[in-house]
RNA sequence: GACCGGUUCGUCUAGGGGUCUAGGACACCGCCCUUUCACGGCGGCAACACGGGUUCAAAUCCCGUACCGGUUACCA
């Protein structure tokens, strides 16, 4: 039997971090056997659902790389196939009408209640304490008949328990007495979530259902339904969470945009990148390995490596420079300096053409200083921003500099001002403008002035790039040329900032 | 509250009775390299939640406690 997953989103928001990692788990397990990736878009909640949040999510997964294998399931649209198996159930007698009637308040009321209510409860709360679970068929029918309200329950056993062997968890027990007869149909016919899980997994014939640890309560109910359909139920693999720091859970609401997928794109991260982090979130090779492929981490992954405990996503709101985890960080430097050049070019060049800095020329007789630029620039840096920023003067006239570059590397030493024009003459004279004849230039120079060649080198940075820090600096000279290091050398721009 | 999980360096993790004076990565700190800097190389700091058992031997197995998380809807 060839595995078939879903990663199943519910269109109420952009794609989570923890639901990235979800799908990334999903996507690996099926690549790994060599079943099917399948997406169902978990819709039921009309409300809620929009088709830009519905869009940013695929356009999140679509990123990531995971392409799924069939046509995307929408949820909404087996409503009715949901709804004739709760009948069916109700005809069967394994499910009964309630008639209490719907009590209507808003969410955030409901949510603090059920906190509430909750807290109060101890375990001798009888669940199957329900008029109607007991009241006879005729009865039962006869008010329905009369076009009296009801939703439709699950009738679940006063005796016995659940159980089930997840597949990073071990056994699952849960007695009966602690499930509540869990409502299948609203009361305004509308199929509820546990129902629809079922029904269309069972419909797209998903063999592994991976999922975050916080469904493992639903997984108790739904084996419930499955039971009660007569089906063969899938294995089920439950995730640990990712949480924030402090162990809290992590929301857009308190953490903002760190949460959210596109941030990480926005934010110049390498998906490969972004996705080898995520895929050491809660799974390891057991091996001392960091870097891997798209194609490695499919070829190790496994569900019974993947870690039990939940993991922390570190970051400081309040540390511009750690505004995410430092291990992301690393790694998509990681990926920026060794990555193949190939793939890299192209996402500098998005980059520079969202910030304005693109020219054709890049792509036709500058090509070859392009590419060496980004390669000798790339050494350094940590997302494809900084190409734009820290970078920019490789590609424009019109960049900053640096303020503690400023103070640090050419103010401290005033006799830069005077020495650096000095130095753009001795570079104008220079036959071919060659790394070596360069580094003799400067040599040459300081001697000539006693001073340290790190004194000059680092002034001249900062004239030349804006920047404290950089690659080999005879190297930048030479990239850059000798027109714009001239200019740039006399330029005393700096200087008055 | 109840039910269900979890707990190894600050963070991600390896380890599943002896090979653990607990390994790796990030971060941090030092030194070296680079006649300059946030690259690179080498090194350092730093953890088995606690208490009982079982055993010749426990980070590893069992029990309890603490703490953390999840769930507890006619939401998904």
């Amino acid at each position: 039997m060839t595995t078939r997953v879903r990663f199943a989103p519910s269109p109420t928001g952009y794609l989570h971090i923890g639901s990235a990692r979800t799908a990334l788990f999903n996507y690996l397990f099926a690549k790994h056997t060599g079943g099917k990736f399948l997406i169902r878009v978990e819709d039921t909640d009309q409300q809620r659902s929009t088709e830009e949040s519905l869009a940013s999510i695929l356009d999140g997964l679509k990123w990531l790389g995971f392409a799924h294998d069939e046509k995307i399931v929408f949820q909404s649209d087996n409503a009715e196939k949901h709804r004739v198996t709760a009948l069916k159930l109700l005809q069967e007698g394994k499910a009964y009408r309630d008639f209490t009637s719907k009590e209507d308040r808003s969410i955030t009321d409901i949510k603090k209640d059920i906190a509430d209510k909750a807290r109060k409860q101890g375990r001798d709360k009888d669940m199957r304490d329900n008029e109607y679970r007991v009241l006879p068929k005729e009865e039962s029918d006869k008010r329905a008949k009369n076009g009296e309200r009801f939703a439709i329950r699950l009738k679940v056993a006063t005796t016995g328990k659940s159980s089930f062997e997840d597949a990073v968890y071990g056994l699952q027990e849960r007695d009966y007495a602690d499930i509540e007869d869990l409502v299948l149909l609203r009361s305004d016919g509308h199929p509820l979530y546990n129902l629809a899980v079922v029904c269309d997994d069972i419909e797209m014939n998903i063999s592994h259902v991976i999922r975050g640890q916080d469904h493992i309560t639903n997984t108790h109910k739904q084996i419930l339904i499955y039971e009660a359909l007569g089906e063969e139920r899938p294995t089920f693999a439950h995730l640990p969470l990712i949480l924030a720091p402090g162990g809290k859970k992590l929301s857009k609401r308190i953490h903002g945009e760190i949460v959210s997928m596109t941030a990480y794109r926005d934010a110049g991260f390498i998906a490969g990148a972004f996705r080898n982090f995520l895929a050491l979130l809660g799974w390891s090779a057991g091996e001392e390995q960091e870097i891997y492929s798209l194609e490695e981490l499919i070829e190790k992954f496994s569900l019974d490596r993947i870690n039990q405990s939940n993991a922390t996503f570190n970051f400081d709101a309040n540390n511009e420079r750690r505004w995410t985890d430092d291990k992301a960080i690393w790694m998509n430097a990681e990926y920026i300096r060794t990555m193949a050049l190939d793939g890299l070019v192209p996402l500098v060049r998005e980059e520079l053409r969202n910030e304005k800095l693109w020219r054709e020329e890049y792509d036709d007789d500058e090509k070859q200083w392009f590419e060496s630029t980004v390669d000798l620039i790339r050494e350094r840096f940590y997302t494809l921003k900084d190409f734009s920023e820290q970078g920019r003067a490789f590609f424009s006239e019109d960049f900053d500099y640096d303020k503690n570059a400023i103070e640090k590397n050419l103010k401290k030493h005033p006799d830069l001002r005077t020495w650096l024009p000095e130095l753009a003459e001795k570079f104008e004279g220079l036959e071919d403008f060659s790394h070596d004849e360069i580094f003799a230039a400067v040599k040459d120079f300081c001697e000539e002035k006693s001073t340290k060649v790190g004194v000059v080198l680092n002034g001249t940075r900062v004239l030349l790039t804006g920047q404290g820090v950089g690659p080999s600096m005879v190297s930048v000279i030479e990239q850059l040329g000798k027109d714009k290091t001239v200019m740039r050398l006399k330029s005393q721009v700096a200087w008055n900032e």
